[in-house]
DNA sequence: TTGACAAATTAGCTTTGCCTAACTATAATA
DNA sequence: TATTATAGTTAGGCAAAGCTAATTTGTCAA
């Protein structure tokens, strides 16, 4: 079954807190996301049923090869979608905040036809803005 | 507390059928969300609670004047998020499809925003497309 | 008027994803 | 080493929003 907004929030979060620190902790996950500890064990524990995560021999949190990709996708989906609406004059907050709740929705088709669109208009879509 | 996804497409599709029909009963907004009769019995008594709806005296199905704004603000949401993927090259089912979902995630200012952007490109917003 | 079908509601189940409370395990320091 | 703090898990609850089954209501035609 496809992955819910849930699931992928969880795993955005995993990615974005592990290029800041080698060290992901559950707990930090949570402080991130603003969610419970028992939320969070249970979360985890379904991306690792899921196999897109997994603890390593130190107790860090890790994301595989699967899981990872996946981060990464919807990763992007935030940052070109953040970045088209304050391309249209939407203030950061609020252009975020919609990135982050579209990004879990919009299609590959649809995300495919707007990062193209971009492209053409030169828009800088690497530099990340969170 | 703001209305969900949920009660959303409800007043939507209470809207779409109202303008085909003038009796809209519980058993269409049914048949045409693809829901049983008691999950419509339901919704439809959270939106009379909330003054979003009510049955007339014949029993049809009616909007409350709140209900109805609601309802046409998120179909525009819908034809011109739609039209805007169908700009970009998608076709008309992925567009409208993730149209009605996004339609319900996105704020007024990204709205505005893209809305704004279209109209000063020449897009004919008025169209319908469903 | 009554029998039958259609429409609506009630009752109760399921899943998702959050919560608190309580318990266990780990780790660090006195 | 023992105490204590931090981290993680288990157990159980709640709300939203679907579902089926069963009941009630309403309408209409024989």
């Amino acid at each position: 079954m496809a992955m819910q907004e849930s699931g992928e929030m969880y795993l955005e979060t995993i990615y974005v807190l592990s290029q800041k620190s080698t060290k992901v902790r559950a707990i930090d996950v949570g402080e991130y996301m603003g969610y419970s500890k028992p939320s969070v064990s249970r979360a985890l524990g379904l991306l690792k049923r899921d196999g897109l995560a997994r603890t390593d021999e130190f107790g860090a949190i890790k994301l595989t090869e699967e899981g990872e990709a996946k981060a990464k996708s919807i990763y992007e989906r935030h940052t070109v979608l953040s970045k088209l609406f304050m391309n249209l004059g939407v203030d950061e907050k609020t252009a975020t905040e919609d990135a982050c709740r579209i990004e879990h929705y919009i299609s590959d088709k649809s995300f495919n036809a707007i990062k193209a669109h971009m492209m053409q208009y030169g828009a800088d879509l690497d530099e990340a803005t969170e």
